[in-house]
RNA sequence: GGACAGGUGCCCGAGCGGUUAAAGGGGACGGACUGUAAAUCCGUUGGCUUUGCCUACGUUGGUUCAAAUCCAACCCUGUCCA
């Protein structure tokens, strides 16, 4: 017990990312995370250093399959990723299918409902698209790999779990990590299957530097508990010396989480969120984010930030356009970011009709049956009920074809249709769908 | 297993027989102001075929003209004891 939290105490000790200044590294990979500012906490930079230098890791970051998309919250670890690649590494997307059926504790309030193996399934296919979009998969030496932490978690046998893996960890220093600990303080329940989150993960980095020699393991700050966990039972089971790296998990500059808003959260998957929608994510930037962003999110060269970011008052609306079409391209495509700030472009400096902006087709039918304007929106997917199409009418906030709407009884008719042969439907001034009669 | 404290709307939290779709705060959405920003101010924040109806205060029953509020059993959480 002593000598564990003594170890624990070393490896935190050597922790600060700025035990290592800028001048000292070597390598590209460092100097880079640095410099966009990634870095988090480590847990020894200089061991780091010299393998980046030299092209020697093999890094993870593993992913719950909890929803059939990440979202942008997973997208600052994905960026690192591609520099660990663009550098000379070799990352590891480890996807959960294993821990998921567990869930993590970590930074959470409270227990999420167990999902059933067929939905982790269907998410993890989901989630696999986007790594594809970012880095080069392959068999190559600096080519990326995607594993299933199912493969080794799920024919895990119980006892023989406990006796090898289970007998290296103490009770007392879990209740001790931040994960537990949190939901012992706020008096919130801690189940068991949660408890084990942490030695199931600890597992995985082990197996995985045994099966590819992976020797770092990132994630957000959160997540640094876990990792150190993971580098112990290593020590312990006998694998190369194993390291941690972790990156700030992302806020805006007013303290909200980012994204996730009422309307749901940022995905990354164009199936969850439409390319237009997630370019407005970015566009609608906070000034005091948009050079943050600019280096966590996009590729552009340092120079060109640092003009971006130091645009003032109006000018910096350029900038957070920049950072919407970069930041989407990646994720989607650099066609598919293009057209969307050519629709943002039309409706929103030119007032014009941009036939592209998110649309749902409708039966005609509906049109000449007097389609009721509150279901209208609702269709839309604009207001979630009539009661809350009828509130927003009273405060002013719908607009059919720019019109404000003042009376929520009105139908919709054929001479709402414009010559485009779309009704354009607004909710306040940023939100627009238009109803294509078909 | 025992004693005690709890389980309220998206979240926190007040209410403790009728005036309660439920104070207050947060978040979110809309309006004003702006730069598709932030801050600020204002409004809204269960559903519907909306002068009304339906659903909702852990679950199921009960008492009562009337229950989130009282009673019983059960489920769940926490603290202490075994």
């Amino acid at each position: 017990m002593d000598a564990q939290s003594f170890t624990l105490k070393l490896t935190r000790g050597a922790a600060n990312c700025g035990a290592v200044s800028m001048t000292m590294q070597k390598s590209d990979f460092l100097r880079i995370l640095t410099e966009r500012g990634f870095i988090h906490q480590g847990s020894d930079m200089s061991g780091i250093d010299d393998l980046a230098a030299k092209g020697g890791l093999v890094a993870y970051v593993g992913y719950d399959c909890t929803a059939p998309s990440l979202h942008v919250g997973s997208l600052i670890s994905i960026m690192m990723m591609h520099w660990l690649q663009a550098t000379g590494n070799k990352p590891i997307a480890l996807m959960g299918g294993g821990t998921t059926r567990v869930g993590d504790p970590s930074g959470k309030d409270e227990s999420r409902a167990i999902r059933s193996i067929e939905d982790i399934e269907a998410n993890k296919n989901g989630i696999k698209t986007v790594f594809a979009k970012i880095l080069k998969f392959g068999d190559g030496k600096t080519d990326a790999l995607m594993v299933d932490n199912a493969e080794w978690l799920a024919p895990l046998n119980y006892i023989d779990f406990l006796r090898d893996v289970g007998r290296h960890f103490s009770v007392n220093r879990m209740l001790t990590m931040d994960s537990a600990r949190m939901r012992l303080e706020r008096e919130q329940e801690l189940s068991f299957i949660e408890f084990n989150y942490m030695l199931l993960q600890a597992y995985d980095y082990v197996e995985l530097s045994r099966r590819y020699g992976c020797n770092l393991q990132m994630g957000g700050s959160d997540q640094w508990g876990n990792i150190v966990t993971g580098i112990d039972l290593g020590r312990r089971m006998g694998t190369p010396q194993l390291y941690a790296l972790t990156c700030p998990l992302l806020t805006t500059a007013s303290g909200a989480k980012m994204g996730k808003t009422a309307s749901g959260a940022i995905w990354l998957n164009e199936a969850q969120l439409s390319t237009y929608d997630y370019w407005q994510f970015w566009r609608n930037t906070e000034d005091a984010d948009v050079g943050r962003f600019l280096r966590l999110f996009t590729t552009l060269p340092m120079d060109e930030i640092a003009r971006l970011s130091a645009l003032q008052g109006a000018e910096i609306n350029e900038a957070k356009k920049v950072l919407a079409t970069e930041a989407t391209a990646l994720v989607h495509s650099r066609e598919k970011a293009e057209a969307a700030a050519l629709t943002a472009q039309k409706t929103f400096e030119q007032g014009s009709l941009a036939t592209d902006l998110p649309t749902i087709e409708i039966p005609a039918a509906d049109i000449d049956n007097e389609l009721g304007v509150l279901a209208a929106f609702v269709t839309a997917g604009l207001v979630k009920s009539n009661g809350e199409a009828r509130r927003q009418v009273a405060g002013g906030g719908l607009r059919i074809n720019d019109q404000p709407m003042t009376d929520e009884k009105a139908k919709l008719r054929r001479s709402d249709v414009g010559p485009d042969g779309v009704i354009k439907l607004s909710l306040g001034k940023k939100k627009h769908v238009l109803l294509r009669p078909v």
